[in-house]
DNA sequence: TTCCCATATATCGGAATGATATAATTTACC
DNA sequence: GGTAAATTATATCATTCCGATATATGGGAA
């Protein structure tokens, strides 16, 4: 998805400035599944603008710094429109993390069990953040994007919650009673 | 997480051509997670040989394409583990999918249908694979990997599968009997 | 035999990332 | 009241990355 269908669509729902937009897309209800930086942003726009898909006006409020204010032609509706009949491309999911895991065994256990950790806080906080916006979002089709969003953080923290507790089983984290690590038979 | 850093962790396994890491990192067992074009890694793989951190053996065996195969040096392997030891990026997920859901209200409801058709269709897809690649994977890291894949793709699928019954109920996409819709009282 | 696919290296334009420069204004704090 | 820090706002830059393509060869399929 391109920065400038991103901008397009955010547009649509209400006129904004650029700074507004990256706002919304990387932190805002959106950020846990694009994202988007002034970097491309504003290059973004300039070109919609030229193309006659966007418009701004200027408002330079006293005691304001000057600011543009990007709304969607109907030229730039359509064109939205048009967008959303093609076939999306897959999602991409990037993790950092599970590189790292890739060599749990290849490190010392103590260090993965940090990696671990520092990552179940993550998830929770993704999650607190993602449950409290459903809360106050009646946008039924952000609804959904939310929850697609809860849905996956709670499975992958159900999922680190289970992977840790079994390695409590075999590696004995605290240090003593290294036997124990027999008494789980079943491999699976 | 820089190509060149993913180059150093694929290596660290075996020795290898650019267009096997490309291989591994677009369509092996990593590719959920991580993705690296020859675009990107054949520069990062100059780049990492200048530096001293991997070295290559060119192959010409009769017969065969000139191969290049990459290999680890002492200095390269440090470096992977140094850079184990940083914290990782936090994850990112982007998904065009959710984007163009955010306008399911602006769209036919059967255009939507079909979206959602197509994504549960894929995530089904993405599942065996994960899950045929579990069957014949026993290096833990990997499996851990893998499993998180699983764990978060069931956890979509079920969301979707469930979204979808929703609207059902209150859509009723196949045309007649739009009255059920009040049957459903309870909005959770 | 012709065509397509897999292997293999490499490069190119365009796009995005991440960081930073600039500047004014509002909030926070002592 | 004053000053430091954060927020609002636009913009650019180097580096990196993506996606597509060019080039070449061998193996199978039709």
């Amino acid at each position: 998805m391109n920065v400038k269908t991103l901008c397009l669509g955010i547009l649509s729902f209400s006129d904004m400035t650029g700074y507004d937009i990256r706002k919304l897309a990387a932190e805002g209800n959106f950020c846990h599944f694009c994202e988007a930086n002034y970097g491309s942003i504003y290059p973004a726009l300039a070109q919609l603008t030229d193309a006659g898909l966007v418009t701004y006006r200027e408002e330079t409020e006293a005691g304001k710094p000057q600011r543009k204010i990007y709304s969607l032609t109907p030229l730039g509706r359509a064109a939205l429109m048009t967008t959303l009949e093609t076939t999306p491309g897959p999602d991409k999911f990037k993790s950092e993390f599970l590189f790292y895991g890739l060599f749990a065994d290849k490190m010392p256990p103590a260090q993965f069990e940090i990696l671990l950790d520092k990552k179940i806080a993550s998830v929770r906080e993704a999650l607190e953040k993602l449950k409290g916006a459903m809360g106050c979002c009646d946008h039924e089709p952000s609804r959904f994007a939310l929850g697609y969003g809860v849905a996956m953080n709670e499975a992958v923290l159900a999922y680190l919650k289970g992977y840790k507790a079994e390695r409590r089983g075999t590696h004995r984290a605290g240090g003593k009673n290294k036997a124990l690590a027999m008494e789980r038979g079943n491999g699976k």
